[in-house]
DNA sequence: GCCCGATATCTGCCATCACAGATTCTTGAC
DNA sequence: GTCAAGAATCTGTGATGGCAGATATCGGGC
């Protein structure tokens, strides 16, 4: 089963192996948020504490921990009535989100700019080549993957991040849908919005970068709007 | 006798109050956040798990859910080092989350004015009186709540709110080190500026309810400002 | 054949215990 | 008196087991 490996690869990447092995619950955290963030889970769908912890090799108990904290995030609902689900979308949800997205992530770019060195976007280039050859291959959750990663490297670049804190806890909540509807208009129908927010990262232009995320933002919404808004899963 | 699913339901609903005792992570939750918020925990301090569970009455394991997550909130950061602890205010923090506030507020202020109601109004009348009270008296922590009471009774007009639950991560970190603050000048240095608000929503004035709230949370900056910004703890 | 009720299973929830690292306190040597 | 080594304590962490409610499955009655 891979995706044990990739909790213990998770929960020890964290540091060297030398003197501190991270604690289980936050590579199962970092697990879970990876499907979270990439689709891999379907929204209406169910989880159970068990079922995860088998599936990882671990307890119920970290598990536990880890989906509280991703109850905190919104990305999951506990529901009372022994069920954890993960949220279906409605209109006035992904609305307020999109509203959200709206209002931090240009200021994120913003704020990130000047932090942002010739590595990180000799890093960025790479991975928007990466969004482009998924997109070529049909490659869904290449595609969502390399557009996180595309983001937050950029906000990442802002140290001591609480608008990235925030912004998270916002894709956190979209992955789900989001796949729903990639997987309804196919990557054929994905454009790459990014190369204009890497110049605008080149030439310093604060205000270019966040139009260009702008841009970014709304042309997803777009996206949906053609597919089918009032389908919602 | 056909009626025998209706009596089932009849009788769920007649007594909510034995169908569902709220998990006990919850309620300590709740009360945690209600301390973070009403700055009863200093920044800097420490928790631990044994400690709050003999003193809430619970084990263990309601508490640890809770602190993680308060972990995932910011509120608390959970040293890999068999600490946890709440984090210490940093000028660079204190900007970002105040800017933050700025982004998010007003907007959340201007989405929530059309539902609320003359009652909810009636409510928000009443506890702007208990603020003015507890500031008289010299009260703070009295102020805190109602100053907290106060915001929420607004943005959470809204119902279904993702905002809000953004807006709530930033005061449970703000709140530690706000209580400090206002430890440091006193009440006799606030003024309550909830008025302006108060009267912009009895008008339906959107744009005068976001700068009212906007000038609320400038306010605060200001007295920050004024004391020590320097004497971070 | 259809529907209701009892049993079996599954679920989140919580308490308890054990473990290992970190911290604090004690103690003994110089 | 100083200070370091060891013991006692405190810490987060994780596994286990069991409880009660919810769901699913199956059996029996009409």
């Amino acid at each position: 089963m891979p995706s044990t490996r990739q909790a213990e690869r998770a929960a020890r990447a964290a540091r060297p192996a030398r003197a501190e092995p991270a604690p289980l619950h936050s590579g199962v955290h970092a697990e879970l948020s990876r499907r979270f963030i990439t689709g891999q889970v379907t929204p209406g769908s169910s989880l159970s504490t068990r079922g995860l912890a088998e599936e990882l090799g671990v307890s119920q108990t970290p598990v536990r921990e880890a989906l509280s904290r991703l109850a905190a995030e919104g990305a999951v609902q506990i529901r009372s009535k022994r069920k954890i689900i993960v949220p279906t979308m409605t209109p006035e949800r992904f609305r307020e989100l999109l509203r959200c997205r709206e209002l931090l992530e240009p200021e994120a770019a913003m704020r990130a700019l000047p932090y942002i060195d010739a590595p990180r976007l000799r890093r960025l280039k790479r991975v928007d080549d990466g969004i482009e050859s998924a997109i070529r291959n049909g490659d869904l959750q290449g595609y969502m993957q390399g557009n996180f990663d595309f983001h937050f490297l950029i906000y990442d670049a802002l140290p001591r991040g609480i608008l990235n804190r925030l912004i998270e806890i916002l894709w956190l909540q979209f992955g789900p849908y989001m796949r729903v509807v990639y997987g309804r208009v196919g990557t054929a129908n994905l454009v790459d919005q990014h190369e204009v927010a890497i110049s605008a990262i080149g030439a310093g232009d604060a205000d270019g970068l966040a139009r260009a995320i702008l841009a970014d933002i709304r042309d997803g919404m777009d996206l949906i709007g053609k597919s089918a808004l009032c389908m919602l899963a």
